[in-house]
DNA sequence: CCCCGTAGGTTAACGGTGTTAGGTTAACGC
DNA sequence: GCGTTAACCTAACACCGTTAACCTACGGGG
């Protein structure tokens, strides 16, 4: 079983460790992962609760392989998104955010699962791909800087700060992704409800009106702030 | 016991529902919500598991009082920073993200339960104290704006937007929330371990990296974007 | 050929969970 | 005195993750 046949005859249902990740990340997507039990796994793989044990050393282990997947879907997202657009582009960044907030709203229990880890439950997620989907965008960052289009320095008048330049795009990189995931999650748990904005769905209308007060942040402002008139397709 | 008594003789134990619900939020400070049993708490108590049901209709109820009392808590750090400013200034603006990041480090547990809750289990919490503490936010929000601190419009070339203008105080408390929360949720999850930043506890640090990239958005830019040279204490 | 190790399971059981059903006891109003 | 009700109790149900012990088929080495 360790030796995996050709995905050749694969309409015969799968074995073993892949029939078992398959049902785990079935039962995690429609049910959460609270109702992700290592019984009811089985029973839909077609074997005891017990014998999951032999390919995974509990249920911690099962759930993040599912999330180490899971990441590698949302790595996906984020490439799809920076080959539309050209290196070093706003555009590029701005799709970034659209594709985090696509992914997390179109895999929600996905999404609540790879960002709820308590950190002791990290074990076998040391090595995530692109590190978590965060070196995509630190180089998207860089590479912005690079072509000139977003602010390559800090603000005025903020030479003491405690973090070192060289640590520039990872900052730049964090603000963003903070304020993506902030309005992720927040929409997931349903805060966007107490603010007289929108109903549902209403997360992409509320990325597109935070793109002006972002960008008049990172934008260079000396060469035309008019310029991103119409970007976002 | 539903009198309850004069709050004199409060050196003898708590009884019946106080006396669960204090046990209740040791057990989930301490073990988080998953630590948090009914058994437990009932022999905390020094009561049988079932007793507990005649004050909260489970545990799903016994966790949502508890977090009420947490977002209690939560308004108390916000309006104490907002007391040590004056209303409209930036500062005051400053302070509720700073406020924000303090209780959510020092109350982890609380913080995770406050915002991981799942939609459908928000029964006994459609009424938060002060929106969850949105509702401060927004005010200062809207104070800031009046005072002419903070960018009364939104910015160039974005008349179609799909929010009216009228929801612009929200816009902009969302974005902020957003961004402060988003930072909050990553950092207890773990993922400012990918970033090359700095080990924990630079939350903070990178709150104020943030600023600018936030204030020379938000700020107004004609009379002086020099005024913010050294504003947090 | 036999024998042994291993892969891939099995059943039974332990201690834990939230929750329900039904019974008991004491206090209080009429 | 009597009925009601608050405030408990024990027993039990149906789950849960996990462990221990056992079984079976197969492949390779002596």
């Amino acid at each position: 079983m360790t030796v995996v046949e050709k995905d050749q005859d694969r309409a015969e249902p799968a074995h073993g460790e892949t029939a078992i990740l398959e049902a785990a990340r079935d039962l995690l997507v429609n049910r959460g992962v609270d109702g992700l039990s290592m019984r009811q796994v089985a029973e839909q793989v077609g074997v005891s609760a017990t014998a999951i044990y032999h390919y995974f050393s509990g249920k911690q282990d099962l759930v993040n392989r599912v999330v180490l997947r899971a990441f590698e879907r949302f790595g996906s997202y984020l490439r799809d998104a920076m080959a539309q657009h050209p290196e070093g582009s706003i555009e590029r960044i701005e799709a970034l955010g659209y594709a985090y907030l696509r992914f997390a709203l179109e895999n929600q229990e996905y999404y609540r699962v790879m960002f709820h880890i308590h950190p002791e439950q990290r074990d076998s997620l040391e090595a995530l791909p692109d590190g978590g989907g965060y070196d995509l965008l630190r180089q998207a960052v860089v590479d912005a800087v690079a072509a000139g289009t977003i602010r390559g320095q800090r603000g005025s008048g903020d030479a003491d700060l405690t973090l070192s330049q060289d640590a520039y795009p990872d900052t730049l990189a964090m603000y963003l992704w903070s304020t993506v995931h902030g309005l992720v999650t927040l929409a997931l748990c349903g805060a966007t409800d107490h603010c007289n904005i929108g109903g549902p769905a209403s997360v992409f209308s509320l990325y597109e009106a935070f793109t002006p007060f972002i960008a008049e942040g990172i934008v260079v402002p000396q060469h035309g702030n008019e310029a991103k008139k119409e970007s976002n397709q």
